[in-house]
DNA sequence: AATAAATACGACTAAAATTGTCGTATTTAT
DNA sequence: ATAAATACGACAATTTTAGTCGTATTTATT
């Protein structure tokens, strides 16, 4: 528990190799599946979600691929987490509300201070941070 | 994903239970299930396994139950969700150093930053502010 | 002494989430 | 035309988590 899933990994590795790459070069993901021995289709596909969300570029057909378009210094790691993994929370109750429990529960609150600190230093982290 | 697990939902809730009780009070596993709505059998054996830890005081028989015995200000919570979970480390490398990756892998340093952070965090956590 | 209610614990099953694969469509450089 | 790349949804396999069951042990009560 309290773990990043491979998409999150994948891609974090695969952005530190497009960073490596000078302005207007790309990189394929096969390119970067082989280099970094990782299942090709689901780093494509995670590259895809990026790319949806301007993360990075992507350019079709063949010498094509993959490029970083954002400033990474302005994508938090809580934005680029939930764009793979969907929201960042240690309880689902953190973003529902509709817990059957919610009126006996005597922990939400703490828990959710914990989720609070987690996020908040997520969000003062950047891409950046990481990658390069 | 970055979520606590039920055993520790679950150990969490039953511990702020226990603390509302009197000193020499106990509470039985059942009687903290049926009130919360939680899987009686399973919360038992997490209750044990803090038992274990001398966490908390287990008394058998009839008339038998648990209660707090340890100082909930001087567990902190990587050590209280570790009894129950195991490590907590956003990848597996963290802990273990066979990785085939290790060389290649461009992502290790940085990400164990983060794993610092949020271990230090909830090391400074108390399961006293959680639970009381 | 018998009973019943509690903890203790391992083995097992069920469910959910994650990880990985495949097929097909589209784009585009050669 | 072809081949190599992205795009994307459906599916399968694997792993993790959640929950159940059976059995043993302890002990207060009758």
């Amino acid at each position: 528990m309290l773990k990043i899933t491979r998409k999150v990994e994948y891609a974090l590795i695969a952005l530190g190799h497009l960073q490596q790459k000078e302005t207007g070069q790309l990189a394929s993901a096969k390119e970067i599946a082989e280099q970094y021995g990782i299942p090709q289709e689901l780093l494509a596909k995670t590259l895809q979600k990026l790319a949806r969300e301007k993360i990075i570029q992507a350019v079709k057909g063949p010498t094509g691929g993959y490029s970083v378009s954002a400033d990474t210094n302005t994508i938090n790691m809580t934005r680029f987490i939930e764009i793979l993994e969907g929201p960042v929370g240690l309880m689902d109750c953190y973003f529902d509300t509709d817990c059957i429990q919610l009126n006996t529960c005597n922990i939400r609150t703490p828990i959710n201070r914990i989720n609070d600190s987690i996020r908040s230093m997520l969000n003062q982290m950047t891409l950046a941070d990481i990658t390069t």
